[in-house]
DNA sequence: TCTGGGGTCCTAGGACCC
DNA sequence: TCTGGGGTCCTAGGACCC
């Protein structure tokens, strides 16, 4: 806990949908709501305007449609939300060497690391030019909080939301935090806030009032000791950039249960490789592979096994998730699997090749495989025209009539807006789904690269997006 | 049409070693 | 030979966060 309020925590507001809605003109300032759209998608974000219907993250999408059925209901597109994040995260680098992502969307700073700010009146200058400065370079807003630590800066940028700042000045804190509920603090979600509701605890004063060492018999030596410390104020967590990953996986919930045993091994085998695939792009291997399964009644269940040494080999991992799902009943249906490796090591199995192989002939030895990028489908044959895919939201081009976006398909037709970041609302019209004339296209920046305002120094704001 | 996907950290018991 | 204790690794589950 510093004396200063040179903590800063940024959290874009409704970031998803305020980055569809930018791009989106036809949507600004309706109901927007971003996540899965299968039978069992959830809400990943819903716009300010959405939320008025009641509908929030984590919601089942179908409740969602009930709550608020003429909302724009749009899949996520990670590849536009990075970009974007990364113009941010390029910003706050700009304040200080210590920023600490916590998502694509929310981030730490130490501005008095970089020598941005040192009293109140600098860090509130530096955290509105920072908000002045991604609505320049992006085209949405950011809600800021400024506090002598990192747990009250989290609350204060809360405050903050929608497009504001707040500042808690040291020393009030422990005034601020006394009336707010439980939940308020991290660490404290619904488990934790309906065992200490059930101890007649409901508000941070009451836990102070109960002091540690209740708090420790409550919810145990770790939990209870930090949420005690939290409860007071005291928050010495420092601001650490860049910290590496631990575990890599991936999972997939099915529309449908799954009950056949040889499609339930197939599809391990397909998360096995995805989840390796994942792991050789960051360079690394790993040594435990974790093997998850959700019944068809939610119950879950993970089995894992390490290996002897670290691996970055699909075969590898595929069989030991195979062994994993050899000892898990799957009677009565499987509605999630997934695959993943932890224990992970900074090597790949190409190194050991190298190692193992010596200066052997490298020209002799045939190219490895080029693996393509994360994310990006697999090096295969374009589908035939009439088996394209027109996922809702996505980009697309006409030869015709230009830049567009996906509003909807079905029944051998795909519906598109013609519009883009920077047009007015765009008009609609309907082509056949094998219309050559059209293809998928990459999204467009949000604001036009030749209007993002230059940086003083260094790097320009992230390449801009590829056009089609 | 009930409940995503990607992570982190903690606890607790048993094996194993010294 | 018997008994005890501590440390580390592995496994499984649960809470929490965005």
């Amino acid at each position: 806990m510093r004396a200063t309020p040179t903590i800063l925590h940024l959290d874009m507001d409704a970031f998803f949908a305020a980055a569809e809605q930018a791009a989106k003109p036809s949507l600004r300032g309706k109901p927007v709501v971003v996540g899965g759209l299968g039978p069992r998608g959830v809400v990943a974000t819903a716009s300010y305007e959405a939320r008025r219907f009641g509908v929030h993250s984590a919601m089942p999408m179908a409740q969602a449609r009930r709550l608020c059925p003429n909302a724009a209901y749009l899949i996520p597109r990670f590849s536009l939300y990075r970009s974007v994040s990364d113009q941010v995260m390029e910003l706050l680098g700009r304040l200080s060497p210590l920023v600490e992502p916590l998502s694509l969307d929310e981030a730490f700073v130490d501005l008095e690391a970089g020598g941005a700010a040192h009293d109140a009146a600098t860090a509130r200058a530096a955290g509105e030019r920072l908000r002045r400065d991604i609505r320049a370079a992006t085209g949405l807003t950011g809600s800021v909080g400024l506090a002598g630590a990192k747990m009250l800066a989290k609350i204060a940028s809360e405050q903050a939301k929608p497009d504001g700042l707040v500042l808690i000045e040291p020393g009030t804190e422990s005034a601020l935090l006394a009336p707010m509920p439980v939940r308020i603090l991290p660490g404290v979600g619904p488990a934790t806030g309906e065992h200490l509701r059930r101890a007649g605890i409901t508000t941070v004063a009451e836990m102070v009032e109960a002091g540690e060492d209740e708090l420790v018999r409550l919810l145990g030596k770790a939990h209870g000791g930090s949420l005690y410390l939290m409860a007071t104020g005291h928050d010495d967590r420092p601001v650490v950039a860049e910290r590496d990953a631990k575990s890599v996986s991936v999972e997939d919930t099915f529309d449908v249960d799954l009950h056949d045993r040889v499609r339930i091994r197939t599809e391990v085998d397909r998360l096995a490789d995805r989840c390796v695939h994942r792991l050789r792009g960051a360079g690394r291997s790993g040594r435990t592979v974790v093997l998850k399964v959700r019944r068809f009644d939610f119950s879950t269940l993970t089995r894992s096994e390490t290996l002897r040494g670290p691996t970055d080999d699909p075969a590898v991992v595929r069989e030991a998730a195979g062994r994993l799902l050899d000892g898990v009943d799957t009677t009565g249906g499987v509605r999630l699997l997934g695959v993943g490796v932890s224990g992970l090591a900074d090597f790949t199995q190409e190194d050991l090749f190298a190692q193992a192989a010596g200066e052997r002939e490298a020209a002799e030895a045939p190219a490895a495989e080029e693996e393509p990028a994360v994310g990006e489908p697999a090096d295969e044959e374009p589908p035939a025209l009439a088996d394209r895919r027109w996922p809702a939201g996505h980009d697309v081009w006409h030869a015709e009539h230009g830049p567009g976006w996906v509003q909807g398909s079905g029944v051998g037709r795909v519906t598109v807006r013609f519009e883009t970041p920077y047009s007015e609302p765009g008009r609609v019209r309907t082509f056949k789904v094998d219309d050559p004339e059209l293809v998928l296209s990459d999204p467009l920046p949000l604001v036009p690269v030749d209007q993002v305002p230059a940086p003083e120094q260094g790097d320009g704001p992230g390449e801009p997006m590829s056009r089609p």
